[in-house]
DNA sequence: TAGATTGTTAATCGATTAACAATC
DNA sequence: TAGATTGTTAATCGATTAACAATC
């Protein structure tokens, strides 16, 4: 790894050409142009060239890219071939969506454990919520690639501070608020109140 | 308006300088200068200061910035000194997470209805969810800003077409697809797989 | 072989940072 | 006034686009 720095532009726009490869696949399309998937994606062929030249040429000139393959390089790349165990923090709202969607698990994420403050003993899409107080003794005792936040904004700080005393490394967040964290620990952030305001902005500013 | 073009990355930052000169209001910080601002959101006092002065110079020198003045000046650059109507069309966990979500409101945005294909009658957070065949009358017949798409991805395309046809302008998407929608039209997405995947990569670039 | 399309270098464009005169 | 800090221009840096030789 580590051959030269990505930049995050580029990383971005993995997710985009992986997705837009399995839909290629699933069509049956057995290869495809850097200006075809630049018509899709609507950015230009150059780009999409320059992207994957990033991680090395495979493409076939005069030829174009095999999707399988390509699809299954850039699924390497973002890390798809392995196995990720995550926990959900906070059974609200949000964190029973997370629970119940079932999209990641085909790309290797499972949710094993879900905690609250309250629980009612009811399990959602097969898993129950525990109480918070567990929430150390279980990191200890299984495997947590990634710890999703989906607690009140209050409290996120102190579940990301434990849940990183307890040596989790990756934090997905959905709380609205920027976490404190050490170098070591990698945050991703979704946040809907930074999009409702870009939306907001951008209905104001046509025109 | 359009006095100049603003950049999407300066835009992406808006929300959080309005966040965080929320943050300092609340601590009754009456001024704050461009380093000051830039070591809280980790970016350079000049980017601040070249961020702002695309809207015009609030600041004084000499001096720095009014705290509270810059956040109503940023809240109006936003948008948000006027209200909003919100429906929400898929009634799902992630539907019934922005139902039960109360921050939007102070924001200016409001959920006035909820659609989806099937009903129970049911109230959540105070509104009913309706069907789906209701949502073109409703359109027609109330004031509806933005039109948030919580549904299945394979729905999410002829729901937005729906919406569009009935005259809505700005679309807010969580169904993880990329919309195909006129350049009029303004949307806004929440890709949870795309920000997990990226999450995914990072995890794996390390070291 | 001729046509197509990549990989990659060079050119352009835009965004970030630095510098400093203006001025509170 | 002196010190501080903005607004803004210029310099730098990085990302996107264009161009084209390599080659399938």
């Amino acid at each position: 790894m580590k051959e030269k720095k990505i930049s995050q532009a580029v990383i971005k726009r993995l997710p985009k050409y992986y997705s837009c490869l399995r839909h290629l696949e699933e069509d049956n399309v057995a290869k495809i142009s850097s200006s075809e998937i630049g018509k899709i994606l609507d950015i230009t062929p150059s780009q999409v060239r320059q992207d994957l030249c990033n991680f090395g040429g495979f493409g076939q000139q005069g030829y174009g890219y095999d999707v399988s393959k390509l699809k299954e390089t850039i699924a390497t790349i973002l890390g798809l071939d392995k196995q990720y165990s995550l926990i959900i923090i906070g059974a609200g709202n949000i964190g029973r969506a997370l629970l119940g969607y079932t999209g990641f698990k085909k790309h290797g994420f499972e949710v094993k454990a879900a905690f609250d403050v309250k629980t009612d003993n009811l399990k959602y899409d097969g898993i129950e919520v525990r109480h918070m107080d567990e929430l150390a003794e279980y990191i200890r005792t299984h495997q947590v690639d990634i710890a999703v936040i989906a607690t009140q904004k209050t409290v996120a700080q102190d579940v990301a501070d434990e849940v990183i005393a307890c040596g989790v490394k990756s934090i997905w967040n959905f709380a609205p608020i920027d976490l404190n964290v050490p170098k070591s620990v990698i945050v991703e952030n979704i946040s809907m109140t930074e999009s409702l305001l870009v939306l907001s902005y951008r209905m104001n500013e046509l025109e």
